[in-house]
DNA sequence: CAGTCACCTGAACGGTGTTCAGGATAGAGC
DNA sequence: GCTCTATCCTGAACACCGTTCAGGTGACTG
């Protein structure tokens, strides 16, 4: 339902008073089911997550293709809804929810050999680099949607891709020749 | 004069009213200055940068020291003012400033040998890379300040250092030998 | 001395998140 | 059947918010 209004308003105009009233209720009805607007915000980026995010995770392929794959999964999840990037975004930076792309990322990581602190820094590097990079994205999409600024350059589709890659490299220099 | 305000009352009070009362103004006053919230706060985060961001660009160093020192200048100037890393990452993220962190980033890829477009990429990466971190840092930080949480891990200072070399290898690996 | 312009005030508009006393309603235990 | 209780809700208010706009005031220009 808050999924309905955030696709259809915008997270600006998500607001309790017109949730509320899209549930023909008074906005006050909201606070029994919910501490604040923050955890509702929270709780919202956990269902659009449950609903989309579904990282594949093939047993035979290796980390790399793994890894690329759920930060890929991420990023489309999050342009599956209007806002999706900055809402989840938002939800991750403040820390109430929205812990499944760090832990999916953990786990495809958990087939390169690689110590424990690098495992949970390198899934934060690259978690970053896609809330970022996909924010950016769906900032100027939706922008260009409206009324066009078109001051910034275009940015290609491979570009993520690319990004992404760096980091895997990165990632991959730490385990020198051992695995793929 | 905004960043006083930001910094003694946070991001989430330094409202046009707050700053208004502060200048011994009224607040549609300030709307002959300013557009609107957001340019303001672009000008804040601009004035912030200019104030504190001072990549150094040592002649003589190669393209990852170089790079290196700009990120971590960038992480501590957001880190210089309460909820500067908000501030900056919000303003980066709609475009209406901020952009010298990117120059920055750009210039200093600029002695590696690299294809324009790879430049771009590697200063996007490393751009979100710095922002998402150092929000996540700042956030934990400020909410300990206060009154902890505490569920999360406390990160230690070498996190930073660590996911940033994971990317300037991954840019490495694109030089394939040639320079450092 | 009139005119212009930058700067400001005062008041309002239409929102916002949140709190709180109290009303309804359904189910459990006696 | 009848209380008791917990859940869910309403209505009203509080203290803000960003923004607009007509009109006032002072300084600098011609």
């Amino acid at each position: 339902m808050a999924l309905r209004v955030l696709d259809e308003y915008g997270l600006a105009d998500l607001s309790m008073r017109r949730l509320a009233a899209e549930l023909d209720v008074r906005p006050s009805a909201l606070y029994h089911h919910v501490a604040n607007k923050q955890t509702l915000l929270a709780l919202v980026a956990d269902e659009l997550l449950r609903r989309t995010f579904r990282p594949a995770l093939p047993a035979d392929a290796d980390w790399r293709a793994t890894l690329v794959s759920t930060a890929r999964a991420l990023r489309e999840s999050m342009l599956a809804y209007r806002d999706g990037a900055e809402l989840v975004s938002t939800v991750v930076a403040f820390g109430l929810g929205a812990a499944a792309p760090h832990d999916a990322l953990v786990e495809a990581l958990g087939d390169a050999a690689l110590p424990a602190s690098l495992v949970r820094t390198a899934a934060g590097t690259v978690l970053h680099y896609v809330l970022g990079h996909t924010l950016a994205e769906q900032t100027h999409l939706q922008a260009d949607a409206a009324g066009a600024l078109g001051d910034a350059p275009p940015a290609r589709p491979s570009d993520f891709a690319e990004g992404l890659a760096l980091i895997v490299d990165g990632i991959g220099v730490r385990l020198s020749g051992r695995a793929g």
